[in-house]
RNA sequence: CGGGGUUUAGCGCAGUUGGUAGCGCGCGUGCUUUGGGAGCAUGAGGCCGGGAGUUCGAGUCUCCCAACUCCGACCA
């Protein structure tokens, strides 16, 4: 390929939409086109880098035992409300009517058209484990696309569901799909990829893990601690220990305009960890209230509360209707018809300041112990920096951001079992499989690798998924035998099996060697009048660790040595 | 869904008290240059996001709408 037929313009400025490092390169470096909110065009060069990425990621599929295949992007609604989602899942689903008037949906996962593509072929247990995926295009109606291809709606993913006759075999496989998910990390240049416990949310099942990307821009929080624990905040156990202070006498203080737990804190001269909050929510449907209490400094986490309740919630509404008042809730005479949920970080506590139900009064010296009875605590908050780790005790844990590059599910009998797929057990018993699921997001691995390998001038993309290995640069083609023997090169290394992208424009050096830093390519000769006349064509890769030159005699051998050294690298052998 | 910001040439942006739109980059042509985004000349390129209003006259003032974006909420 050459650099003056390559369709895609690289640009200088800074585009103004782009908050994210990674996406103003992939746009100033001519690989991808804005079409709307969370969709994007692929060029040439993000599509080739897709593509590579694709076959590692086939390679570690067929590795385990995976058989690629490919589910409709578009199914009919009726398929998904056989396993309840089609009412459970929001409006992040397409939903649309075909010209029948059919009730349709684009596809945003497929565990549906999974349990249906082999429900028949499943029928008997000599058929089982096995695995199916795909790799192809899903629509998810995101409410905040983000950051380029981090976050976006329209994507390429890598599915795949696992099918198993017991729990145990489900585990085994799991543990084979972890490592392979390790390596596909590890060949796509991204070995700090690390894998954390995380909740399974609307997926079902228990056993889940988020492989993580650890980076300021990432969305997701983690927790993590220097034992080697790490979990998704959702997920992470939050740990207290509260030492007895001694009961007081309870007292009823008038609160007037004191409502937040910083109001409070200045009001008595007190901690925030001497405070009770309340967190009010309601359920969905019944409208319910459910109030978290949790000591003043520590956060309520919804996704522990939701899964405790197993209904959904929102943040409450609280008006003159309602029986509670804003700013003044405790746990001390609270309303009935409420649910109250004690967070674990108030246990053992004996002078707390909560609210006191009343317009504008709270209490002081409250004991739930004492003052509300047999207080059953859960764990209801978010695990906190500096917090105990629940795994080695220390108060070593640490909160960090990252970006997920992919996740594993034990999903167990949601969808088989509601989809109705059955098995003959050996015994002759009729059995219901047992699921896993395994995603991956192409687009996002690729933005995520760019978004840790790049310096100021572009991306430094690892040899294995670089748009192409070598980029071969003539300076002065204007200079006819610099221009010939730059020509001859371009065959050569091609003859000797690499991916050439061949720059033999005539422009300034700094706009070439510009606009080769931006397509990132790890490996690149240049050629110029100047270094032919020495004999010495210059060999450097993009991260500038090699910086060597070569005689045109053994350009390409040296070359080619150099690209097999990075492969290598890579690798590990 | 809540809060902020933006919308003028392909991109980045300016546009004063309201008077019919400009700069830089990029693009075409010619000449000169040539190792980290070169210089001069010349040219093309605009429904000033959409609609309604005020006005003799609106990029500019008023109202409505939309899109994009950031923060939050949400998120398999």
């Amino acid at each position: 390929m050459k650099v003056i037929n390559l369709v895609g313009d690289r640009f200088k400025e800074r585009p103004s939409e782009a908050s994210v490092d990674s996406h103003a390169l992939m746009l100033r470096g001519g690989y991808m086109k804005f079409v709307g909110s969370g969709l994007y065009s692929q060029l040439p060069p993000l599509k080739r880098i897709c593509q590579k990425i694709e076959r590692v990621i086939r390679e570690e599929m067929d590795a385990i035992d995976g058989q690629e295949v490919l589910f409709p992007v578009v199914m009919p609604a009726a398929l998904w409300q056989e396993s309840g989602r089609y009412i459970s899942v929001g409006a992040e689903l397409a939903r649309f009517e075909d010209r029948s008037g059919t009730p349709m949906v684009l596809g945003m996962t497929h565990e549906e058209a999974a349990v249906s593509l082999v429900r028949e072929y499943g029928q008997t247990y000599t058929r089982y484990p096995f695995m199916v995926y795909q790799i192809q295009t899903k629509f998810r109606d995101e409410p905040r696309p983000r950051a380029g291809l981090i976050r976006v709606r329209e994507f390429t993913m890598k599915d795949a569901y696992s099918f198993h006759t017991s729990q145990e075999d489900l585990e085994a496989y799991y543990a084979r799909a972890h490592e392979a998910y390790e390596s596909i990390y590890k060949r796509c240049g991204l070995p700090q990829v690390i894998s954390v416990a995380s909740d399974s949310g609307m997926m079902g099942g228990k056993v889940a893990h988020e492989f993580m990307l650890l980076t300021p821009i990432g969305e997701d929080s983690i927790a993590v601690c220097s034992c080697g624990y790490s979990a998704n905040v959702e997920a992470a156990p939050a740990i207290f220990e509260n030492t007895a202070t001694g009961a007081v006498e309870r007292e009823l203080v008038d609160t007037p305009h004191i409502a937040t737990i910083e109001d409070i804190c200045k009001r008595f001269k007190v901690g925030f960890a001497q405070t009770c909050k309340a967190v009010v929510y309601q359920e969905r449907g019944t409208l319910k209230y459910v109030v978290v209490f949790l000591r003043g400094d520590v956060e309520a986490n919804e996704t522990k509360i939701r899964n405790f309740l197993k209904t959904e919630i929102f943040p409450a509404a609280i008006d003159e209707n309602s029986p509670l008042f804003a700013g003044s809730i405790g746990p001390v005479n609270l309303p009935e018809n409420v649910t109250a949920l004690y967070d674990s970080s108030l246990k053992g506590l004996e002078n707390l300041i909560c609210g006191a139900n009343v317009s504008e009064k709270h209490f002081t010296g409250v004991s739930l112990s004492r003052d509300v009875g047999n207080v059953e605590y859960g764990d209801f908050a978010k695990a906190q920096s500096g917090g105990i780790c629940p795994k080695c005790g220390q108060t070593t844990l640490a909160i960090e951001r990252g970006i997920e590059v992919g996740n594993i599910f034990q999903l167990g009998t949601k969808y088989s079992e509601s989809m109705n797929m059955r098995y003959s057990a050996q015994d002759g018993s009729l059995q219901t499989p047992i699921m896993g699921c395994y995603g991956i997001g192409v687009g996002r691995l690729a933005a995520s690798v760019c978004e840790v390998s790049r310096d100021d001038y572009g991306p430094i993309w690892p040899i294995s998924i670089a748009p192409w290995e070598v980029e071969l640069v003539c300076l002065r083609p204007d200079d006819a035998e610099t221009h010939a023997v730059a020509d001859e090169l371009y065959s050569e290394l091609q003859a000797a099996g690499l991916e050439v992208i061949y720059d033999d424009r005539a422009m300034s050096a700094g706009a070439v060697f510009a606009e080769a830093d931006l397509l990132g390519c790890p490996v690149r000769l240049v050629i110029s009048p100047k270094n032919l006349k020495a004999d010495a064509l210059e060999l450097v890769t993009r991260d500038k660790i090699v910086k060597t030159t070569v005689t045109r005699e053994n350009a390409v051998s040296e070359t080619a040595q150099l690209v097999v050294k990075l492969y290598t690298e890579i690798h590990g052998k």
